[in-house]
DNA sequence: AGCGGTCAAGTTGAT
DNA sequence: ATCAACTTGACCGCT
């Protein structure tokens, strides 16, 4: 069964752009000029948005990742945004009803990653605070926008990662309902393999997004092919994996760093094996040229995947 | 128009 | 010590 591959936050050949601010620039505009610019990138953002769904739908692309910063500054303590708006107000919620009704007409998966600052692990209180604060804003965003997937990494170790789970466990229990149903967790390419996470993805009721390249670059005792299985069984919903290839090669000095496009060779094979259909992220810098590129290769010789 | 410096936030490991 | 990497460079402000 052919995956739904996915795209993420960008494009590089079509002219859709997501805005961006810094809350420097804003305060530089003062309390009233600089909530207007917030509201305008915010309004034109989800304008891209919907244009992004309709392109990924004519590109056959099925689904898409959304950036964390569609409401630009949404939880800094000088600009907080608040979500009601995006259904109270006509230029918001037009907007933003259409990205969810064409998303789901069109049969395109959205989701969110928020970023490296969202550590629920962390045993500073200042940073799980802003963390969760994060996850409520992004969590309720995926709600209105009929996104499924709210999707973090496990943090740092801080030397011990059962330890650091345990603060994690803790936190989660702090997570309001939008948050606490979507999210998932995923292996990453410095702390936590997928044998870390998966006795804690199982007992919690998370699902594992399985990234094979973290895998690759961050090993543990599973191979591809087990990691696979096993992430699978956590899904509740359409299963949802990452991938890339490393810009230098395996043996370069760097291989976390991505490839503008994905070898297929990368590609594992057990990831075409499964009688439904699944979702696979593809992070590579040629965004949407390289979904499509690899659509093209599984589609033609999906045997140059990877016998692993 | 082009380009350099800057940007809210965390953590790790390579250099 | 510094910095790049991470899901993603974009934006302002000067020339």
């Amino acid at each position: 069964m052919n995956p739904r591959l996915g795209l993420c936050c960008l494009f590089k050949e079509h002219p859709i752009k997501f805005r961006q601010t810094t809350a420097r620039y804003l305060s530089k505009l003062g309390p009233g000029a600089g909530h207007d610019y917030q509201d305008e990138i915010t309004e034109h953002n989800l304008s891209a948005l919907l244009t992004a769904v309709e392109t990924c739908a004519d590109l056959g692309i099925g689904a898409f990742r959304i950036i964390s910063q569609l409401v630009p500054l949404a939880t800094h303590p000088d600009w907080r945004f608040d979500l009601a708006r995006l259904e109270l107000e006509a230029r918001f919620a037009t907007l933003m009803h259409a990205c969810r009704e064409r998303a789901a007409v069109l049969g395109i998966r959205l989701s969110m990653h928020p970023d490296q600052f969202v550590v629920l692990s962390s045993p500073r209180p200042e940073v799980v605070e802003s963390s969760l604060s994060e996850l409520e804003y992004q969590g309720t965003l995926c709600h209105l926008l009929g996104a499924d997937v709210l999707n973090i990494h496990g943090g740092g170790a801080y030397g011990c990662k059962a330890e650091a789970l345990e603060r994690f466990a803790y936190n989660l229990d702090r997570l309001s309902k939008y948050p606490r149903r979507l999210l998932t967790l995923e292996n990453d390419d410095r702390s936590y393999t997928p044998q870390d996470l998966l006795p804690f993805c199982r007992k919690h009721g998370i699902p594992l997004v399985y990234d094979v390249h973290h895998h690759r670059c961050n090993p543990d005792d599973l191979s591809v092919q087990a990691a696979t299985t096993s992430a699978w069984t956590t899904w509740n919903r359409e299963p949802h994996f990452h991938i890339s290839s490393p810009r230098d090669g395996w043996d370069g000095p760097r291989p976390q760093r991505h490839h503008d496009y994905i070898d297929i060779a990368d590609y594992p094979t057990s990831w075409l094996d499964f009688d439904q259909t699944i979702t696979v992220d593809v992070e590579a810098k040629a965004k949407e040229l390289a979904v499509l590129d690899l659509q093209k290769r599984l589609k033609d010789n999906p045997l140059q995947a990877a016998h692993l």
